[in-house]
DNA sequence: GCAAAAGTGTTAACTTTACACCCATGT
DNA sequence: ACATGGGTGTAAAGTTAACACTTTTGC
């Protein structure tokens, strides 16, 4: 029996301390939200962000790790904390205080799982279209969406989300979903190139009707290397009003 | 019995979940940080942030508020939540989530209290100053430094740690403090009056044996107008690397 | 050859930086 | 009258914003 083994056997939960993770995709240009339905009693058959209770013998960070990858599949991914959730009557019947975390998605390359523990049914939603969520999951929603824009005003995380060749319209396209805003391209990819951690490959599109655009990669040393020496560019317009 | 008696006489503490308070004030232009020595048995004498058990009845935000009044007489203050700390040995005898919170506070203003509850001493500490702290708190107060900063950049909250009236050379050295950083004072003065935020006063400082500087209050319309429409100024030089 | 999106450069407006001296006050 | 810190302006460098046409590809 192996420690993991004997971890789970043992597995004991902390009835009042849960985690619930906002997961950030991007598919067809658009920002998505991984949602569940639940199948088990609680919740019912309503649509809410994964989550669960954390156990004895993890951190809350571990336990966000654990439930991405039990309930998503996904592993080695993007993961901050957003917020911890505590009003007393977020939950009904008890008292719960949620952690919540929020990862970033390569969609393609962590494909879901056909099938999800504990849900009837995983989505990813449209940002623009999200449903009315179990407990506080849409606060908690918009919160890690809040974040997220904060985060990405500063740092260049376009490529959590992004496969990993893709093309400078694909990284805009993402900044225009995220922002609901229309950039110049020509403005976007001088500022965006100039940062330096981005490298163009020898590859382009195929298949496409029209000009194919070249792909890059992301330069992890490079970037690393500036995170160090702090980055600041923003790659929104001077007014912009969030 | 009003309601808050019956609260309190019925009170009932949730054993594994606290909220720490990091609480940043400023004195002889330097970022303070209020630190306490507990004289309860349990960290018995250590120097530590102020912080207690949440009850059944409040949220983490409103046990924050009720150990800052409680523990330092401060009142209507900036709060914000720092992160929550769940590593499963972070306290070596029982497993405690804490939940922490920085405040903002006007030294002047909310003197402190002489006497403390729960704590033998209570002092504000210089940050290039801080003691080997109980816990993990050395941590939680690193994180809330680097969030205070984030904040800082690109927010004009420096009136929540001065005094009703300040001078911009009082401001200046808040900036200077906070990030160790020498600052043109034609440019910072330029830059942060364009801001608008700040009203001058019709008076000066009295006393000093030296010309006196002008005496400006903070704009609470006028800030929170700015907000709304996204303030996006940096008191920084570009280049700083943070 | 046409439809569709990729890719490219320049100029004007604005912002930031660097820099040094005079002014007001108390002693 | 002197010591101390307050208060002020400008020019050069750098950055951002606005703007439209040509290129490549598949059909």
């Amino acid at each position: 029996m192996n420690t993991i083994d004997w971890k789970m056997a043992n597995a004991q939960i902390i009835p009042n301390i849960s985690v619930d993770c906002v997961i950030f995709g991007f598919q067809e240009a658009k920002l998505k939200v991984l949602l569940i339905k639940r199948s088990n009693a609680f919740m019912k058959s309503q649509w809410s962000l994964p989550g669960q209770f954390i156990f004895t013998y993890e951190s809350a960070e571990e336990a966000a790790i654990r439930i991405l990858y039990e309930m998503s599949g996904v592993k080695d991914i993007y993961l901050d904390q957003i917020s911890t959730f505590s009003d007393v009557n977020r939950v009904k019947t008890k008292r719960i205080v949620t952690i919540a975390y929020m990862a970033l998605v390569n969609i393609e390359k962590h494909r879901l799982k056909p099938f999800i523990k504990e849900a009837e049914d995983a989505e990813w939603y449209d940002l623009n279209r999200i449903p009315g969520l179990a407990l506080d999951h849409n606060e908690i929603l918009n919160t890690g969406l809040t974040k997220l824009k904060r985060r990405f005003r500063f740092e260049p995380l376009g490529f959590e989300l992004l496969p990993e060749k893709f093309s400078l319209r694909d990284l805009q396209n993402l900044y225009e979903s995220l922002f609901k805003i229309q950039l110049d391209n020509r403005n976007f990819r001088k500022k965006i190139l100039k940062i330096g951690h981005l490298t163009q490959l020898n590859e382009k599109q195929t298949n496409v009707s029209h000009r194919s655009a070249s792909l890059y990669s992301f330069n992890k040393e490079k970037y690393n290397q500036l995170r160090k020496n702090g980055v600041n560019i923003d790659l929104l317009p001077q007014g912009y009003i969030y």
